[in-house]
DNA sequence: CATCACAATGTAAACGTTTACCTAAATTAT
DNA sequence: ATAATTTAGGTAAACGTTTACATTGTGATG
């Protein structure tokens, strides 16, 4: 016997469809005998009711999309195996959309939802996943999204609220700035990411409110703009050696930028912390086993994939999303990539 | 004017809601005139096809499934990334479910796709995502199914053939023993992966025969279980430097493993590659950025991932896969934790 | 005993597409 | 000019569910 159905399955049983489905569905609905004799009958003929029939009708798929500029940055990984995890755990499947960053792309993923592949978005990008014309259009309706990490752009919101979850990025700079400021040094390079994004724009925000705390001047030609990749860390820190006056510190904004920077420095025979000290963000797995172990900023990684997720399924369920926009600790995580001048 | 159906645009067009699908999906069946003005309407309204409706009537789902242990394994989520590029560009989406190695977990991924949500799976795990019971049932159909970098347990095969996609682990193996061999080392404890794990036991396999090529006799007390993590690396690591006699070279099975050996080393004041030399396997994104910098095997991570999709559509589009097994070229790449004895 | 409420099940419509089949018109062949 | 073929488009069924509504039976209530 082949695949079957739910009405191949209700004629073996000399039943409606209807008992079927709410034996399996709604099991409360129909009589104990009902149930059982239901359920046997589907596990032994193996039935599985059919999905898309299912989504169809009910107009929910139980799938989510996550929209991610690179699946395989280190940091973004763990995010996305706590979402994955936690919306398995509810019900849905999580469809991965990678990027690269591009635009077209993003779009063609928030997409997705329009055709009713998904009920819901979580996008680690700081753009909407929606063309411009979109947008603007009065009958656009926002569909279920919430943002991971990355605040959006004010200007693509106009005026509409996104539920938000990530770590208070200004503090945290402001945070590592001070740690590095409280050894004693004065000369801190920063190596930012895409200088676009509200997260390096935030953690440069916090820079400057530390160094403002310590009675400095903000330089602006210690500030490299990089990408948040290890080939980005390696490359900058090249320039900043080719600067004229060298720093005594180098704040990356990212882990993998940090483990790059780590790289050339050694390299060129600068040894770390003693020549200068590096610190990174994020607290990727592999941040206490390099060495020397990075001193960084941990984001709470699990959390943020959890919360994103329940926050969604909220927003699918159309109950009201209390607190917009969440929060969640960091943690300045101290090893031996910095020390005192 | 909120979300518009097939009907909808066709009764605004006043024309039947077959042609409005001929336009969009077979454009070259429809007059010029017609595709036109549908494509036109299509785009003013903002019309998007439900894919629901057109999975149930078509039966294909364009989506598959993608079935690994751990997403957020950095090995792992190269190949992820490559699966999603190639699938995205030959229009499919793609579903990922990490499973921690649980079985229950595997099994109900395994499950999407008899419930039409997917119409294929890669799978990264040596087992099938089917239940005994299921697979020993006659009636039961294998569905469009690649294995990625891991073999299945023959067992479980029953004469099935199931296409793969892998390195020839044995020979990369072998390689990588030899090279340490090749260097006058002849103590060489290894670190493995999960001891049932197809890869695991191929390497291995791979370090006797090297072993046997040197005219070495094979010392069991010399393996040494472990993980593929960085955990692993390092914990096994401690277990070996425990032994009375120390080794003069550590063969790890994985990056993420060996890595965790390095920082342990260090911990210990052992010295890489002077006191005992390291090597691993995957040659992930960070070995070479490690200090010292990783001697390894790398491994086409781009093109596993994209041979796993091409062979995976094939098969659904019942294309006869003529290499039910493709074996991709490996590299031995000699970076700076090992040296001459 | 008649009425009512409720529980259990059945009937059939609906979800939004695609496509086999049919018709009419236009083109080509004879 | 007629028959044969091709082309363009329409009609309606089908995909596999869920669920509003209708029906039946059963025990409780007056």
């Amino acid at each position: 016997m082949a695949d079957i159905g739910i009405k191949q399955l209700a004629k073996i049983l000399g039943i409606s469809t209807a008992s079927v489905s709410r034996a399996l569905n709604n099991p409360e609905r129909v009589s104990d005998a009902m149930r059982k004799r239901v359920q046997d009958a589907a596990k032994q003929t193996g039935y599985r009711p059919n999905k898309m029939g299912a989504s169809l009708r009910t107009a929910k798929t139980k799938n989510i999309i996550v929209i991610i500029p690179d699946i395989s940055d280190t940091f973004n990984s763990g995010v996305i195996r706590s979402i994955e995890r936690t919306a398995s755990d509810r019900g849905y499947s999580v469809l991965f959309g990678d990027t690269q960053g591009i635009r077209e792309s993003e779009i063609g993923y928030g997409d997705m939802v329009r055709t009713r592949q998904a009920d819901g978005i979580i996008c680690f990008s700081h753009n909407l996943p929606f063309s411009d014309a979109d947008l603007d259009s009065d009958n656009f309706k926002m569909p279920p999204i919430v943002n991971s990490c990355e605040q959006l752009q004010s200007l693509q919101l106009a005026g509409r609220s996104i539920p938000l979850v990530t770590i208070d990025n200004v503090a945290a700079g402001r945070e590592i700035a001070k740690h590095l400021l409280d050894l004693g040094h004065r000369e801190i390079a920063v190596i930012t990411g895409d200088i676009d994004s509200p997260s390096t724009q935030q953690r440069l925000l916090g820079y400057k409110l530390a160094l403002k705390e310590a009675g400095l001047e903000f330089n602006p030609a210690l500030v490299f703009e990089g990408e948040y990749t290890l080939e980005a860390g390696s490359s900058t820190t090249l320039e900043i050696l080719s600067e004229p006056q060298r720093p005594s510190a180098i704040l990356c904004m990212c882990d993998e930028t940090a483990l790059g920077c780590l790289y050339t420095l050694k390299e060129n025979n600068i040894s770390v912390p003693s020549d200068i000290s590096v610190v990174g963000f994020d607290d990727i797995k592999f941040a206490r086993y390099f060495s020397p172990a990075l001193t960084t900023v941990a984001q709470p990684v699990d959390d943020i994939g959890r919360q994103c997720v329940e926050i969604l399924l909220d927003v699918i369920d159309g109950k009201s999303v209390a607190q917009k926009t969440v929060i969640l600790p960091h943690k300045l995580v101290i090893r031996d990539s910095t020390q005192a001048i």
